[in-house]
DNA sequence: TCATTTCGTCTACTATAAGAGACGAAATTT
DNA sequence: AAATTTCGTCTCTTATAGTAGACGAAATGA
């Protein structure tokens, strides 16, 4: 379980506690709403368990809650400073592209994205993935082609890309060092 | 597993496949990426598995979404047309207090709740269930009671309130027959 | 045409989520 | 103060989530 893992279970644990005790309700009254265990909502609430979708569900809906959004809260809930070594990475075992998320989850739709790509990797990037967003390119080190759709961008260190209406997009690096970006984006 | 959770089970199968598919990625891809082994998303993507909140980490954190987001976007996936037999039902076992969700996922943040309060039924809000809405409460039948903070409105069959500033609030059918409201809300 | 690879599903097994009920601590009642 | 209730945790069992690897079907290549 790496730490953006533990992170979510984490805050899903205190979220729920919070919903909990917010409406007053002891674990067993809970425990009646939901249809779920009062020994599972405390394991669930002291990280001793990972709830599963179909419990989450049924806890969501006694809170009154569409789950995308009891999730939400929780990642919300979490400090809005965000340290270095507290930043949850990713890296593709394969291609060694890693991807660091520096922005506290309490981003107010406000997400910095840090990327580091190797020489010759290409990561394509569907159009859905663009669909609810805005975002920036700006290369900090290394160089970056950056295709939108037809649209090909040679960026160098330094240049700043707005993007443009949702389309098919590659990340490609052409040089033999690494490329370093910062993604910005906002959500909707 | 009542209606409510089938759906958000299938949402959730549905949109991971069509995440996967849409980065063109087979099973074992996504498997190698995710940390996942790839005969558990093949029944996830089949629904013959509930994920667990840790499974589901794994698998957002490859697809570069947070959760809420994969929830959401799965949430948001069905259709703008929502029937009434498929409209997702809550009852709380206790008072007979019963939720009926109108509105289809699609909601673009505005969603519909039908409500039944029983005679004599109290049911109490913390401030923080309104932190992020607007809503109206538009009785439709029977009288209720609702106490917004300190300030209690006495509401009778055709009334309509706007909801002011997050405060706690109670809903209290103070009548001897069913209370029926509807719950207008947009999100944020 | 036959071999090789790739894909998703299936089988068998292990790890763990989930439920039923017991238990001790704390609060409440009489 | 003793009895009763309420609360959250713990124990034990069962159900199922999760993994490793085999398998057949389809696609790809020689």
């Amino acid at each position: 379980m790496d730490l953006h893992e533990q992170q979510a279970a984490g805050a899903i644990a205190e979220r729920i506690r919070l919903e909990r005790e917010d409406r007053g309700w002891s674990l067993s009254e809970l425990a009646e709403r939901s249809g779920v265990s009062k020994a599972m909502i405390s394991k669930i609430e002291r990280c001793e368990a990972s709830p599963t979708a179909t419990v989450l569900g049924r806890l969501s809906g006694a809170f009154g809650l569409p789950l995308s959004r009891l999730l939400a809260l929780a990642e919300q809930a979490s400090e809005r400073l965000m340290r270095a070594d507290r930043q949850a990475i990713w890296k593709d075992p394969e291609t060694g592209y890693t991807r660091r998320a520096i922005s506290p989850a309490t981003g107010n739709g406000l997400e910095l994205l840090e990327v580091t790509l190797p020489a010759g990797v290409r990561i394509p990037y569907p159009a859905s993935a663009f669909a609810f967003q805005r975002q920036q390119i700006w290369v900090t080190g290394g160089e970056l082609e950056f295709a939108e759709g037809e649209v090909v961008h040679h960026l160098r260190q330094g240049d700043c890309l707005e993007l443009g209406s949702p389309q098919p997009c590659v990340f490609f690096n052409p040089g033999k060092i690494d490329a370093r970006y910062v993604i910005a984006l906002t959500r909707r």
